[in-house]
DNA sequence: TTCGCTTGACGAACACTGTTCTACACAGCG
DNA sequence: CGCTGTGTAGAACAGTGTTCGTCAAGCGAA
């Protein structure tokens, strides 16, 4: 190496990319940079091209590792469900169990905006995503609950959590387009609901007319732990010595 | 009047649209046209340009009855839900007829193909919303469920609902692109999610491994009714006189 | 009737999107 | 050294939601 590398090259020999001619480019740093943008700007801006841009190439560059937009987000979806923590089954524990593994998927996917949108939007098949429910089932089945309705249950419960967690997000992205702070925004928002209720005919809607303070009761937290509670306590009639 | 009109203007004097010069184009004719299209060919083909394609004018019209396409899509949400069926509150049969509303809300919105969607993407503040909404409230504080509890229990099982309407359609856009009858692409489908389970090293998933048969037991419709099941029963413990 | 004014219609354009085509630079191999 | 295959990208295509500005039609008033 001498000198010249110092200097411009004339621009006729110029590469296309003056520095770093040859990046390395992989399928893992495509989906960190998809994952941080997320992070960044919630899902809406993940457009390959912003993908690209993030990695200081053209968005044509992404397809020779990624066969197309779905693929690089279920990619995404499963790099995140991989940051769940799971705990060793313990049958006499099993419903605080099956609790705090919905708890922590919950957070982990409310921890990435608005990535519960995918999985939603496609079955989810990635290696993260049998881990979790690995370890749903065999807690449950562990706990005693039959396998088939175990497995019933598995199903229903990542689906409440998907569809939860997406829920939290579209709030977490008004609340942040709104620029208020977190709690003057909930205040503000259930306020509306509940003046809303109020001005209601009561004739033709006495129940939402008449308690609509208890439906702005609870946060997102409380709701989301109150519906997986009756999903879990559903369960007991299926427990063996149950009616 | 007179014979004037029969005859075709000159060039420079025709308006713009040669026959029928001004349409109504109203704001319902515009939601007619967006359900029928998404209908026909899905929530992904109602484009502004193509509702105004169906009214046989430019999509730049539209914005004068509609704010813009979130307001279409949920007011098109919102006459959906017109077509759910209430039945009167009837304080001996609750959970059959919570259960009856929760069917018929996954009934009437499986009809209209991906619609599910936009009622997780927006808070649903429609008139028809509410309706339905004071129905199930007033079918489960009635049947004895103490008021809070029947507040979170209506959002929770309007969640559910929702999320498990839209994965439905999203199975059933699968079977359509597939080409395949019904039947066939569920025990295809079924059949390679098995397969799947059984690849998978027995020493790390064995309860997935192990129960992989029952994991596809079940379809659709029955998985909707058995986690709905587990919401109405896991309400059992706020009832009157219980533990 | 005729003049203004308001309302609605709508082509064109803008800034995007996912994806594909095609040319091209570079690495490893013979 | 030359060849070839792989990965890199600019350009382009067909589409998206939305806005701008123009223009026609209807209507109330003079």
């Amino acid at each position: 190496m001498c000198a010249m590398s110092e200097i411009p090259p004339p621009p006729w020999r110029a590469s296309r990319r003056s520095a770093a001619p040859r990046k390395p480019l992989s399928r893992d740093a495509i989906v960190d940079a998809a994952l941080s943008l997320l992070d960044r700007e919630g899902l809406d801006a993940v457009s390959m091209r912003r993908v690209a841009e993030e990695l200081n190439t053209g968005a044509a560059s992404l397809y020779a590792h990624v066969a197309n937009k779905d693929e690089l987000l279920e990619l995404a979806y499963d790099r995140v469900l991989g940051e769940i923590r799971l705990p060793e089954p313990d049958p006499a524990r099993w419903r605080a169990q099956i609790r705090e593994i919905a708890q922590e998927s919950y957070r982990v996917l409310a921890a990435h905006s608005d990535i519960a949108r995918v999985s939603l939007a496609n079955v989810p098949t990635g290696p993260n995503s049998v881990r979790v429910a690995e370890a749903m089932l065999g807690v449950l089945i562990s706990g005693g609950v039959p396998p088939q309705q175990a497995a019933w249950a598995v199903d229903r419960i990542a689906l409440y959590i998907s569809a939860d967690a997406y829920e939290g997000s579209l709030y977490q992205s008004r609340q942040r387009a709104s620029g208020k702070p977190v709690d003057e925004f909930v205040a503000d928002f259930f306020g509306q609901v509940h003046d809303y209720y109020r001005t209601l005919p009561p004739a033709r809607f006495p129940y939402l007319y008449e308690h609509a303070d208890v439906l702005v009761q609870g946060d997102g937290e409380v709701r989301f732990e109150f519906g997986l509670e009756l999903l879990i306590s559903g369960l007991d009639r299926f427990l063996p010595g149950a009616g």
